[in-house]
RNA sequence: GCCCUCGUAGCUCAGGGGAUAGAGCGUUCGCCUCCGGAGCGAAAGGCCGCAGGUUCGAAUCCUGCCGGGGGCACCA
C-alpha cells in the first residue's frame, strides 16, 4: 500500500535527522502519515512536519525542507516538495499507478481488508422488544450495526453479532395479556386489551391465527399464549432482518439468563463486591458511586424473584465476557441513553478489563408528506421495516439509513423517499458499477483480451482523470481502517458517491475501448479495479452491486 | 433542574488540530453522430449558532450561553 511505503520513507528520513542531532530524542517513534488531502496539490500529502515542529523547536517549513532532503530514494516518488504552512506533497511516478491496479487485481474482493487482528469483538444491535413488528427506527439500528460489523471484520477484527431478545419482565406480561385478549376476541368471547397493553392490529391478526390453529385450547393459559406469541414475533423479526440482509451470529434470550441462574449469580457478584444495599424492601445497585447520577434497583420490593432489566444486563454482560470477547459494543437508540451510565457503572463495578462501548443512535423522525408522524407500538401506529422495504427496496433503505452519522437525527419522509427513489444517490453509485461491467462485457464481445496485469503498460495512463481515479481507488484501504476505528460506516456512503463521480469523469474524458490496443488494455484494468472497489464498498453497506440495471 | 446529542450553502448533510471549508438536492447557463444521459461541465450561493479559552494554527478540543431533538421508572 502506498501510504505504508511513504510512511517508511518518512521514518527513514526522520531517523537520519535524529542521528544527525537535528531532532530531540523524545519525539514519538511512530510516524503517522495523514490521509491524502487536497490531492490536487500532489498525489499524497502529510502534515507530519507540522505535528513535529513544536517538539523540534523549529519552523514547520524548515523541518519539512530538511526532512525532504533526508528522504531515501524511491522508485515510486518522483519528487517531494514543501507546500502550504509545512506540508510535504509527494508526486508519484507512473510506477505507482501500476502497483495500485495490480494490488486491486490481486486482492479482488479482499482489497482493502486490514491485517488480521487477534481482538474478538461482539456487536449487539437491534435487540427490539418482541412485542410488535420492527419499525424503521430499528431499521436504522440494523443498517448501522450490520454495516459496522462488516466494516470491522474488513478491518481485520474477529467480529460476532448478536440480538438480545427481551422476552422477560413486565413488558412481556402486558404483551401476553394483550394477545390473550385478542385471542379470546377471535374466539368470539368478550375481552378487552388492557389499558396499558399493545393495541396494534398485528396482535389482532396473531390472535386470530392462534384461534385458528389452537381452537380454544389456550383460553386458560395466557402465559403459554405469551410464549408462543413471543416466538412468532422473534421469528418475524428474523425474517424481516434476513430480508434486510442483516444476519445475526447469535440470538440471546433474556429468559435464558433467568432460567440458568445467571441473573441471580450476577446480583450475588455485585453484592460480594460490595456494590449493593437494601432500602425500602428492594435491593439496590450503588451506581451513584460509580459515575451514575443515581442508584438503581436490581430486585423489586414487591417480589424477591422480580428483577429489573438492569439485573439481567449485569448477567448478560458477564455472559458476553465469559464467552471470550475482548470488546463488546452495544448499539442503542437515543431513548435508552439514560441507561448508559448504569451499564458503565456495572462494567466498573465488575472491574472488567474488556472495553464496553455504547453507540447511541439518534432517532429517526418519521415523516409523512412533510408532517411528523408519531410512532408508537402501543397505539398501533408505526411504519415497519417491511413496509419500508415494500416501498423503496433494500438497497435504497440501507443506503439512506446508514448515510448519516449515527449521532445525527434523520428525518425520514416516506413520501419523499418514494417519489425520489429514482434520484436516490444509491442508484447513481450502482449505475456506475453497472457501467464498469458493461464496458468489460463490451470488451469481451469485441474480443479484446486484457492479458495479465503485469504485462500491461500502466505508464500509458497519463490523463488527469486517470490519475484522479487511481488516487481515489488507493484511498480505499485507509478509508476502511479509519471508518472502522471511528465506528463510522457512513463514511463508506460518501466515498462510494465520490468514487462513482470520479469514475464518471474518467468515463467522459477517456475512451476505454479504442484502436490503441495497449491503452485499451491498461484502461480495462483500471475499469476493472473501479468495479472491484465499488463492489467492495457497497458490500460493506449491505447494498447490492448489480451488473445491469 | 440534570444528562446525551445536534447547530456548517436555500434544503438534507460530510468534514475527529492544518493548505483556498466540501457533496447531493434545488436555482441559472451550457453539453447527446461517441464504450449505458439514472450522465457531464460551469456559475451563483458560507460572520461553520454566539462569546470566551487552549494552540504557531480551531468548523474540529475546553468552558459558558442561545436554539432544535431525545432522556431522566421498583417498564425493557
Amino acid at each position: 500500500m502506498i501510504t505504508d511505503h511513504l510512511t517508511g520513507l518518512l521514518e527513514a528520513g526522520l531517523g537520519k535527522l535524529r542521528s544527525a542531532g537535528t531532532l530531540p530524542d523524545d519525539l514519538p517513534a511512530e510516524v503517522e502519515l495523514s490521509r491524502p488531502a487536497r490531492p490536487e496539490h500532489g498525489e499524497f500529502a502529510t502534515n507530519l512536519p507540522l505535528a513535529l515542529a513544536r517538539g523540534a523547536k523549529m519552523p514547520p517549513r524548515a523541518l519539512a525542507t530538511q526532512l525532504i532532503a533526508a528522504l531515501p530514494e524511491s522508485k515510486l516518488v518522483e519528487k517531494a516538495e514543501v507546500a502550504g504552512p509545512g506540508f510535504i506533497n509527494f508526486h508519484l511516478t507512473r510506477g505507482w499507478l501500476g502497483t495500485t491496479i495490480a494490488d486491486i487485481a490481486a486482492a479482488g474482493p479482499a482489497f482493502g481488508r486490514g491485517s488480521a487482528k487477534a481482538e474478538k469483538v461482539q456487536i449487539e444491535f437491534v435487540s427490539a422488544n418482541p412485542t410488535g413488528p420492527l419499525h424503521v427506527g430499528s431499521g436504522r439500528n440494523a443498517a448501522y450495526g450490520d454495516s459496522l460489523a462488516r466494516l470491522m471484520a474488513a478491518a481485520g477484527y474477529q467480529v460476532s453479532t448478536e440480538y438480545y431478545v427481551n422476552d422477560a419482565g413486565k413488558q412481556m406480561e402486558r404483551f401476553s395479556q394483550s394477545l390473550h385478549a385478542r385471542y379470546l376476541q377471535a374466539l368470539g368471547q368478550d375481552a378487552e386489551v388492557p389499558e396499558d397493553g399493545y393495541r396494534g392490529e398485528y396482535l389482532a391478526e396473531l390472535g386470530r391465527e392462534l384461534a385458528q390453529e389452537y381452537g380454544d385450547s389456550l383460553a386458560a393459559d395466557p402465559a403459554r399464549i405469551g410464549r408462543i406469541g413471543t416466538e412468532r414475533m422473534v421469528a418475524s423479526h428474523r425474517r424481516t432482518l434476513e430480508r434486510f440482509r442483516v444476519h445475526f451470529d447469535g440470538w440471546k434470550h433474556e429468559s435464558s439468563l433467568h432460567e440458568s441462574g445467571q441473573v441471580k449469580a450476577g446480583i450475588a457478584k455485585l453484592t460480594e463486591l460490595g456494590h449493593t444495599f437494601e432500602k425500602e424492601g428492594a435491593l439496590w445497585f450503588r451506581s451513584s458511586e460509580l459515575g451514575s447520577p443515581r442508584d438503581q434497583v436490581l430486585v423489586r420490593s414487591d417480589d424477591e424473584s422480580s428483577t429489573t432489566y438492569l439485573a439481567a444486563d449485569v448477567a448478560y454482560l458477564l455472559d458476553k465476557v465469559s464467552r471470550g470477547f475482548d470488546r463488546v459494543i452495544y448499539v442503542w437508540g437515543a431513548d435508552h441513553h439514560g441507561n448508559v451510565a448504569g451499564l458503565e457503572a456495572v462494567a466498573r463495578a465488575l472491574r472488567l478489563q474488556q472495553p464496553v462501548e455504547i453507540k447511541l443512535q439518534q432517532l429517526v423522525n418519521f415523516m409523512s408528506g412533510g408532517e411528523a408522524a408519531r410512532m408508537s407500538k402501543r397505539a398501533g401506529t408505526l411504519v415497519t421495516i417491511d413496509e419500508l422495504l415494500d416501498e423503496v427496496g433494500v438497497d435504497a433503505a440501507r443506503f439512506t439509513l446508514v448515510s448519516r452519522s449515527i449521532d445525527s437525527t434523520i428525518d425520514f419522509d416516506l413520501e419523499l423517499v418514494k417519489s425520489q427513489s429514482q434520484e436516490n444517490p444509491v442508484y447513481y453509485v450502482q449505475y456506475q458499477h453497472a457501467r464498469t461491467c458493461s464496458i468489460l462485457r463490451n470488451a469481451a464481445d469485441q474480443g479484446v483480451v486484457r492479458g495479465a496485469v503485469e504485462d500491461s503498460n500502466f505508464g500509458l495512463l497519463s490523463h488527469e482523470q486517470e490519475s484522479a481515479l487511481i488516487r481515489k481507488l488507493a484511498e480505499y484501504p485507509d478509508l476502511v481502517e479509519e471508518s472502522a476505528r471511528l465506528r463510522a460506516p457512513h463514511r463508506l456512503v460518501h466515498y462510494s458517491q465520490s468514487l462513482a463521480a470520479v469514475f464518471s469523469a474518467f468515463y467522459r474524458d477517456c475512451r476505454v475501448l479504442s484502436d490503441d490496443a495497449d491503452l485499451s488494455r491498461a484502461r480495462l484494468w483500471l475499469v476493472d479495479g473501479t468495479r472491484q472497489v465499488l463492489a467492495n464498498t457497497l458490500d460493506l453497506l449491505g447494498v447490492s452491486a448489480p451488473e445491469t440495471m
